[in-house]
DNA sequence: AAATACTATTGGAACGATCTAAATCATAAA
DNA sequence: TTTATGATTTAGATCGTTCCAATAGTATTT
């Protein structure tokens, strides 16, 4: 049996109490008792049993991570982001890849409730009703949405997306393009949503007419599919394309590949996230580089923050995004 | 607050003890009291308070997930594959992210310990050393390594990476190649020990001289800049490459482009691990599918029968890789 | 009718920590 | 010597559950 707090102090001739003091580092506990506990827990190899203190104190200092598709690197990075900023924190999160299914995602919130996190963060499965959200918002659980907002009851973190599309198309516009297609949109989360609507808002601002948009999954084979649809057509064709993301894009250079076109040559390419991959691609890709590392830290802390203060509106952190020009866009190519 | 089996009781006109059995499915309550309390329980808004329970039994049905680095595409699979199974089996995973620093990696394990984990899923920073395991197993906390062995004490889940490369270098010596090349190995850790022994030990059975071993990172940027030590002399250059991982041979690939060299053509360039995006290049990726999704599925459902039954001796799984041919090795090419 | 067996239910003590309020102790002041 | 003061220490209740042993209640057997 591994001893407790009543085993260390019956070692050190003193309290359970005074233990407790001792471990919550008080500076009612006088120097010599503190030494003696102190010693005692050491050679008793003593383990402090968090969830005992748990069940007494109010909070379990556990989060519960609950994410959309964890094989997704944009992903991964949110979720190293997260881990760091609760490391440094003292916190552990509970972690959930719920593979963009609702139906698992809900299990696992409920599974979290059970061990009692003292909130979650969410990057929501696609389909996810704002109901998912209020319902833990109602029950005093604090929620950070990271990436996909469904619901207006929870605080948010993440980018700017419209703006994110808004730098895209401008680069874009500015190296004479004009046939200018967006991949992606397929999804039904608001980022896509973002994208989409900044899309069709910001090519009529240039005179230029709304290209085609292709919906398509967000992975390497959506974007290699979408291209058989744009470019089946030469005469019609895009000269530069938009993805939802950077895999996307990487699938779409691979389908120009296949087509004997070389990205940034024949056709310019432009992504979403900055991925690592896509740097180290050839053409190296032209992206809109969301930080997800960045994201999920502010996420952690925000959330951080709410547990401690739960009163107050619901608060949205929405970073800047910044152009990556690399390789993947030349100018317009001449017909 | 939140109400607890007492309110339900007393809401529903039986004991907490009633209550409880109702919780847990037991057959010794009558159909007509489990209905009222249920209907208690619902109307009440009732959570299980897990981790109360916990305190009460001496099982947290919840593990640690310690991984080495989660933004590796590998890692997320594996990681992905753990959450499946244990999501099967109802329980639950805190996850940690090492970035590969064992100090890290020693603080989260303490966190986690204190969180009375049930066991802990391992897939050690490098440098770990044989006590970090030893210590866990002597404390009676089952653990599973997952990949990267240290210890002998505890269970060790993985895939036969010798016969990963006996294939890889069969498939290129049966091509005609003769000048073979290893890259990777920098890691002081038990794969990368194993890939580059039977590395050396495979050529010299076919006569052939064991090539060129280049340390570096198991990275895009590690097996990039290999290329430049590889490829320096063209005479003595190798007409093979084996790398450590698929990360590595990305990079290798990349390198030899910008060389204006072609893999496959005018160098084989083979992998391990088989992630998506090695399919998804072109030329597409020649590899070692080492199944990270089923690694971790296998760990997690060995871990929870080693919490089941904690004796007798340490289990090694060790799954065989499958050699997945693709574009990037062609045959020899003639000079 | 009494004894037996079985089914349902329950009070109260755990589990391992913290918290509150009160007790103890030394020291200085009256 | 007594009292007040401040510094330490502690007994005992508490958190929300499960477990044990005991208790009713009901049906079956003798």
């Amino acid at each position: 049996m591994r001893p407790t707090v009543k085993d260390i102090a019956r070692h050190a001739g003193v309290s359970a109490a005074t233990v407790s003091l001792v471990l919550r580092n008080s500076p009612l506990v006088a120097a010599a008792t503190r030494a003696g506990v102190q010693t005692s827990m050491d050679s008793l190899g003593y383990v402090y049993h968090r969830a005992a203190a748990n069940l007494r104190m109010r909070l379990t200092h556990t989060v519960g991570l609950v994410i959309c598709e964890i094989t997704n690197p944009f992903y991964a990075e949110l979720a190293a982001g997260i881990d760091d900023a609760l490391d440094q924190a003292g916190w552990v999160a509970f972690v959930a890849n719920t593979a963009e299914s609702p139906t698992r995602q809900s299990r696992f919130i409920a599974r979290m409730r059970e061990h009692r996190v003292d909130g979650i963060l969410l990057a929501p499965a696609e389909g996810t009703s704002a109901e998912v959200v209020d319902e833990l918002s109602r029950n005093g659980i604090p929620v950070v949405q990271m990436l996909r907002r469904v619901g207006r009851s929870a605080d948010y973190v993440s980018a700017d997306f419209r703006l994110g599309m808004t730098l895209a198309a401008e680069h874009l516009i500015r190296l004479g393009h004009q046939r200018i297609a967006f991949v992606g949109g397929a999804r039904r989360v608001s980022p896509a949503r973002d994208r989409t609507e900044a899309f069709r808002a910001i090519l009529p601002r240039f005179g230029l007419p709304v290209g085609p948009i292709v919906n398509c999954l967000p992975t390497r084979e959506g974007g290699a599919a979408a291209v058989g649809q744009l470019f089946r057509d030469k005469s019609s064709a895009p000269t530069a394309v938009v993805c939802h993301n950077d895999l996307c894009a990487l699938g779409v250079m691979l389908g120009l590949a296949d087509l004997g076109l070389v990205p940034g040559r024949d056709a310019a390419v432009v992504g979403f996230d900055n991925i690592p991959e896509g740097a180290m691609h050839r053409p190296a890709l032209t992206t809109v580089a969301i930080g997800g590392r960045q994201i999920g830290e502010e996420g952690a802390r925000l959330l951080l923050r709410r547990i401690k203060s739960p009163e107050g509106p619901p608060e949205s952190i929405i970073l800047p995004p910044k152009l990556v020009v690399r390789e993947s866009c030349g100018p317009r190519p001449s017909i």
